[in-house]
RNA sequence: AGGUCUGUAGCUCAGGUGGUUAGAGCGCACGCCUGAUAAGCGUGAGGUCGGCAGUUCAAGUCUGCCCAGACCUACCA
């Protein structure tokens, strides 16, 4: 039932609603900043200020954007719009990473492979449609997330000025004598009779031949002293090494045996056959059993390391070397191989002893290439089947298919010249091509590679990393640093369609660049600026070279997309205008230590001998909420569009703000209904705010500073002195430590003891006196400040708060920089230590309280009356508040009296004892105070004397609160 | 298998250089209020600080090993 006085109150009132129903108003929000074109407005506004560039990691321009999608826009548009904030002119261009496989094989679906139903030509059209359609679709859910950029003008790695600007570089870092020509295994399908990217590869079981086969030492004598065995009767028996091999296939092509350097191996004499191998200790066994050799069968004579008897890396020439087991060499015996060593032999199968083809296997061509073994020839063409040589003609190999003929005429061979240990069927997992599911081989071919070393990459980029660039966190160096050491030469080419070229002449005969490269490619560069990359692949040679195009070949390899998006330090941040060169940061999450960051770190350092950031930001991924990885097989993958549709991007901000991004960023619905509640209090808080500057205009009802009362001058210096706090964790990207301490505000100093202990004030002084204006204009400059601490992370919150605050503002809480019009206020000996005591002393009251409540002498803390006794020095602080010290605690009465260790009760403050009595007075009907002089009044009955002083009089005075 | 990282109450996080009964907010339970009301206030219960050893008078904090998880790389001859 409402009190006839009740419209004499001064209740909180605003159009601000409780609910923020997010997923509908925030689409509303996000028009009118497109309406009002926002982002270049912020860019006028911050024209000619210092910049702060946060160069744009390209997504892949295909399929929907994920959760980790969304951490990366939000983490990046948070310290975007706290830097604009701040006053800097903070431009934010997003890009896309649109050549490359991916869209090949989406495109191959639609419309067949290329140069089969389309040319070519047709076909990268289809992929830049394609692109361009994806980009449409993430660009509608990355500005859904209400992240602020030039979405009109993004960059796009298909751009043609870009791609361009692509090829150019590559020049510049030719230039500069990184680049070089070599080969490389790739996965080859026989069937494609073209190299496959790994994601083309899928693993099955497949059936192959197991072999074991022997290599005989060319020395065998030699070797048995290596093993330190001195015994005459063994000198002329033949040693062999045994290798284990599931390709018979690829031995052809052996160019050396491996074996581990620190690996224990042992010389076993085979009693009955009268020979000697030579197998990993571990091995022998198993090897023994496999061969069919019982225990009484064989003698292990001794045992040496790998590297006593392989040739080790910076040694000139190999100590042993092992007659292949039937190619020929140019005289009559079979060709020799060397024995080496390589870190990539295991004891875990097979013989420890491993059979190594360059041409064949990555680890095989890698350990080849620290001895310079090299082979003479590629042994398969491109279908897969021996090619014709003198060597492959006289062992009738030319022709076979390695998958069956070939394969089946290898262990012919090898049975023919007694090399064969053991023949064996097994299963296991090998590599399929994913389109025929047939078995994949290894096939070395030409590429072209930026050298690590040749002109000094690796030294110079890590000197960078070093040096230069700051990582956070600060492991980021580590990682780095472990991923750059160990990276072998980076290969560029690409044997695709969809993309950029390498826009290079090579001489036919040499292979050799052509001398006047830098000034073609500029030639080049300026045709695809024009056309894009078909300007190249349409390019007749002769149009560049004139008469020499006789003796050139054209590249028609394309660029690794990773060196498209390497390259946009160049492409976009020097190519535009409001970008800068190096960016002030790169944020991407932890597997770009691999990806973006080296590649750009490294074609920048190549092209201008420095790194492209000054900061390099790294998150970690999202996980569920058992800190499983998320994936859409496991089912436990939060979908960003389904957040922004049911709780809202601000929520889904806040819990990206929230959460430690440094490692493992865990989402589940549990934690997002946490995030919920905590933005429930934060709008709330706001809300309870705007509702109570109701009918304030701060141009006629502002208090100044020095006539604030001294409860309403702490809270206005609590906030300025927080904003410092707030400004400190976005200057150190500490977004976690922002919104604790925002909601640690709402929920203590502010929520739970200001704001509560205002109302009575808020509601029952007069309207436009001095109490009520005085709490106003701190609640005004609350307002002010934390709308706009809250705006990089609560977007559509903050601007909202905007929208319904008094006085002249900015369009958009964007356009303004953090809250400086704070007051100078009066000393008054009201200090932050003073309130903070009178916060511990109101906690230790209420628990007093509650103790009465609990015996239902009271219910409401106004129908207590407290008398604290307290030890001089609280006595003094607490008398200072006068009889005002009652609205404080929220009691009808509170007195102060001596400490006194028999009145009252012992409270938690020490020195502080209270005495609680249900109060025995009327209660006012108009602000709930119990109070003696209540029914005093004739007119006012039912009033206390106070109340009746604000309906008719000229008001309460209220001194400190 | 290797490199980098993570593991503190149900949830999200604090806990410089080792030192009293390990903190906060949320959530939860109970209570109050009904003039912030699909709100607000109060009180309270929750932790062998991933595990095991060790160094130390003293370890969440240092060392080693192990377990679980994340990212990256390699391997499957």
């Amino acid at each position: 039932m409402d009190s006839q006085y009740k419209p004499t109150l001064n209740l909180p009132d605003t159009e601000f609603p409780m609910r923020g129903n997010l997923s509908q108003r925030e689409p509303e929000m996000l028009a009118r900043w497109e309406e009002m074109g926002l982002y270049q407005k912020i860019r006028n506004a911050r024209a000619g200020r210092d910049k702060f560039v946060l160069h744009d990691g390209p997504p892949y321009a295909n399929g929907n954007i994920h959760i980790g999608h969304a951490v990366n826009k939000i983490l990046k548009d948070v310290i975007i719009k706290s830097r604009t904030l701040s006053g800097f002119d903070a431009p934010y261009v997003p890009g896309w990473d649109c050549h490359g496989l991916p869209i090949e094989l989406k495109v191959e679906e639609l419309v067949g492979k290329a140069g089969q139903k389309v040319t070519a030509s047709e076909f990268r059209k289809h992929c830049r449609e394609y692109a361009l359609k994806q980009v449409d679709g993430q660009r509608k859910d990355f500005k859904r997330l209400m992240v602020l950029g030039d979405w009109e003008k993004p960059y796009l790695t298909m751009d043609f000025k870009t791609e361009a600007d692509i090829i150019r570089t590559l020049g510049k870092i030719i230039d500069k004598g990184h680049l070089h020509k070599g080969f490389k295994p790739v996965n080859w399908c026989p069937d494609c009779a073209s190299a496959l990217a790994e994601a083309e590869v899928e693993y099955q079981d497949k059936k192959s031949i197991a072999i074991d086969v022997k290599f005989p030492f060319a020395n065998s004598a030699a070797l048995l002293a290596a093993f330190g065995v001195q015994n005459d009767s063994l000198a002329d028996k033949p040693v062999s090494i045994v290798i284990w091999t599931t390709t018979p296939w690829t031995l052809p092509s052996n160019e050396a045996v491996s074996v581990h350097p620190t690996l224990e191996y042992s010389l076993v004499l085979l009693k009955e056959q009268g020979e000697m191998l030579v197998l990993a200790d571990a091995l022998v066994q198993d090897a023994m059993k496999r061969y069919g050799i019982g225990a009484d069968g064989f003698e292990v004579l001794a045992n040496a390391r790998g590297e006593v008897f392989g040739q080790l890396p910076g040694q000139e020439e190999a100590p042993f070397v092992v007659h292949h087991p039937f190619m020929p060499a140019t005289d009559a015996h079979t060709k020799t191989v060397p024995v080496i060593t390589g870190e990539h032999v295991t004891a875990d199968s097979g013989t420890g002893a491993v059979h190594t083809a360059p041409m064949h296997g990555v680890d095989d061509y890698n350990v080849s290439a620290i001895y310079g073994v090299r082979s003479a020839e590629m042994l398969v063409d491109g279908n897969g089947n021996f090619i014709s040589n003198p060597a492959l003609d006289a062992l009738e190999l030319s022709g076979l298919s390695t998958a069956d003929k070939g394969n089946f005429k290898v262990l012919g061979l090898l049975a023919e010249k007694g090399a064969l240990l053991k023949k064996a069927n097994i299963t296991h997992s090998y590599p399929h091509c994913w389109r025929h599911k047939s078995p994949i081989i290894f096939r070395a071919t030409p590429q072209w590679f930026i050298s690590m070393n040749q002109a000094g990459l690796l030294e110079q980029a890590m000197h960078e990393v070093q040096n230069t660039v700051e990582w956070r966190p600060g492991w980021g160096k580590a990682r780095i640093e472990g991923m750059m050491n160990d990276r072998p030469d980076w290969c560029i080419s690409r044997q695709r369609t969809w993309g950029v070229p390498i826009a290079l002449f090579v001489h036919k005969d040499s292979s050799e660049l052509h001398p006047r490269s830098a000034e073609l490619i500029e030639q080049v560069a300026l045709k695809v600026e024009e056309k894009g990359i078909d300007a190249w692949f349409d390019l007749e040679a002769v149009e560049l070279l004139g008469d020499e195009a006789a003796d050139y070949v054209k590249v028609t390899d394309t660029l690794d997309v990773w060196f498209d998006s390497g390259v946009t330090h160049t492409a976009v941040c020097k190519a535009r205008e409001e970008l800068t060169f190096p960016a002030d940061m790169y944020l991407e999450g932890s597997d770009q230590h691999r990806g973006w960051f080296q590649s750009s770190l490294l074609t920048s350092v190549a092209a201008y001998g420095h790194a492209p950031y000054k900061t390099v930001l790294t998150h970690g991924f999202t996980v569920d909420g058992q800190g499983r990885k998320m994936s859409k097989s496991l089912g436990n993958t939060v979908e960003p569009q389904k957040v922004l549709n049911s709780l809202g991007g601000d929520i889904l901000r806040w819990w990206v703000a929230d959460t430690d991004y440094s490692g493992e960023m865990t989402v589940s619905d549990e934690i997002l209904k946490r995030n919920a509640d905590a933005y429930r209090r934060v709008r709330n808080t706001c809300r309870f705010l705007l509702a109570n500057i109701n009918g304030f205009n701060p141009v006629t009802d502002l208090v100044a500073g020095e006539d604030l009362l001294p409860l309403d001058a702490w809270m206005v210096d609590y906030t300025r002195q927080l904003q410092d706090k707030v400004k400190a964790f976005y200057l150190d990207y500490d977004f976690k430590g922002l919104t604790k301490t925002l909601m640690n505000f709402c929920v203590s100093e502010l929520g739970g003891f200001y704001l509560d202990v205002i109302k009575d004030r808020q509601y029952t002084c007069k309207r436009d006196g001095l109490p009520r204006r005085s709490a106003q204009t701190a609640l005004f400059h609350v307002l002010e400040a934390m709308a706009r601490w809250i705006a990089p992370v609560l977007s559509f919150t903050a601007e909202e708060i905007w929208d319904n605050l008094p006085g002249e503002r900015e369009e958009s809480v964007f356009l303004a920089e953090w809250y400086e019009a704070f007051p100078t206020l009066a000393v008054t000996g009201f200090d932050d230590a003073y309130w903070q005591n009178i916060l511990q002393v109101k906690e230790a009251v209420n628990g007093e309280l509650e103790k009465a409540r609990v015996n239902k002498s009271i219910g409401a803390s106004l129908e207590a009356e407290v008398v604290l006794y307290a030890e001089p020095e609280q006595q003094a602080a607490l008398a200072k508040l006068g009889n005002e010290l009652r609205f404080v605690l929220m009691t009808s009465a509170a007195t102060v009296q001596p400490f006194d260790a028999e009145a009252g009760q012992a409270s938690e403050l020490k020195g502080l004892r209270v005495g609680v009595l249900p109060t025995t007075h009327d209660k006012c009907e108009r602000c709930w105070h119990h109070s003696a002089d209540v029914g005093l009044n004739a007119q006012h009955p039912t009033l206390c004397g106070r109340c009746v002083e604000n309906v008719e009089g000229d008001g309460e005075v209220r001194h400190y609160a």
